[in-house]
DNA sequence: TTGAAATGTACTCCTTATGTACTCTAGAAT
DNA sequence: ATTCTAGAGTACATAAGGAGTACATTTCAA
């Protein structure tokens, strides 16, 4: 499994995949030549051949629409269903169809924490969330940052600047206040780059 | 690793991660000559070598656009570097020190949706997160659910059940109001199973 | 039940794109 | 002087993509 495709494996596949989520009944052989442009059932019948080699597929001979797909274990990406809303139906997402929780929370210069408490609570980071920090030493005004407090306090925290050489470290909870410091006091150690909650 | 790569292997090796990243799938010794400028394929297999001679590539003989990037660092998992509160220094968390993004998503019976609206804002779960849904068409007493309505519209609620055969979703936004209705209207079609936002 | 159409599958033949090894040249650095 | 880097060009085996034909079976409607 996960052995490499060709152009046209890969096409017939996503023919397959695609007719069988449509129809919800496996194409003919002839009927994948039509989608992906191929005349001779011949030619359909060894790229089949060679998925089943590969292990993405599986034959039920001689029966008609008889392939099998093989659940691609593959949990590196999600399969991406659409937008969901109060009161209105899953819109379908165009273009793409994947979504890999890898390329959106990896990086080369991050690293993963753990919150405790709830002074982030009302920009949605909760207690025990898990946050992904990309490690740098600066941030934009408004941004929530990993700050150093006089090297020995981190902390999360939206980050404002003010005149003077002042920064505020602002809670997201309404029962909980802005600290001011002065510039030096502060160590910026990385900025949000993303938040996940586990519920399962 | 590591080594020290001439100006055009590095310019090589841009360009075939480039090519990776645009199009998803590996380039052609010829297209990779073609975007760095050099006409002869010859000539970039020679780079070519040498830069699966240094660990950056690797080949699959004679396949076509089968090269293979090496990773240097290990996308799948993070480092993980403690807990961190308000106001308190970053805690060492004991025992484990990664943390595996997939192992915490992923699974087989899975597949995500992005939220658009805030009606479950209070939750944490806000405009435009992603959640993770686990496909199964039961749920516990208080989950967090996608439910379809009437066989037509499709939303996120937290799941009540009452006497009567009465089921309840109710939003987490209290300028919302909970909906009831009779168990055969409702169609649990997941739990939810884990939500993400990214910020960068 | 039966017969025609549809289908899976094996086979041959073909063209093109591609990987890869080889040789040759030339400037720059050591 | 020699080596390193950067390039051109050629040659060739073969992987990939494709057409077409043939035929036993399977489906399905009459």
């Amino acid at each position: 499994m996960g052995r490499l495709l060709t152009r046209l494996e890969k096409r017939i596949l996503g023919a397959i995949r695609e007719h069988h989520t449509d129809h919800s009944e496996m194409p003919t052989i002839r009927q994948i030549g039509k989608t992906v442009g191929v005349k001779s059932p011949g030619t359909v019948g060894r790229y089949i051949n060679a998925l089943i080699d590969k292990g993405y597929l599986e034959r039920q001979p001689r029966i008609w629409r008889g392939l099998k797909l093989i659940q691609d274990e593959d949990v590196t990406s999600l399969p991406l269903m659409g937008r969901i809303a109060a009161g209105l139906p899953i819109e379908a997402i165009t273009g793409e169809n994947e979504l890999n929780p890898n390329e959106l929370l990896g990086g080369s210069n991050r690293y993963a924490l753990q919150i405790t408490g709830n002074s982030m609570v009302e920009a949605g980071i909760h207690d025990k969330d898990w946050v992904i920090i990309q490690i740098q030493d600066y941030a934009d005004n408004g941004q929530i940052v990993v700050a150093l407090i006089n090297n020995t306090e981190a902390t999360l925290k939206y980050l404002y600047y003010h005149p003077n050489d002042r920064i505020e470290l602002r809670p997201a909870n309404s029962s909980l206040q802005s600290m001011i410091y002065k510039a030096d006091q502060i160590l910026i150690q990385g900025i949000l780059a993303a938040q996940m909650r586990i519920y399962l």
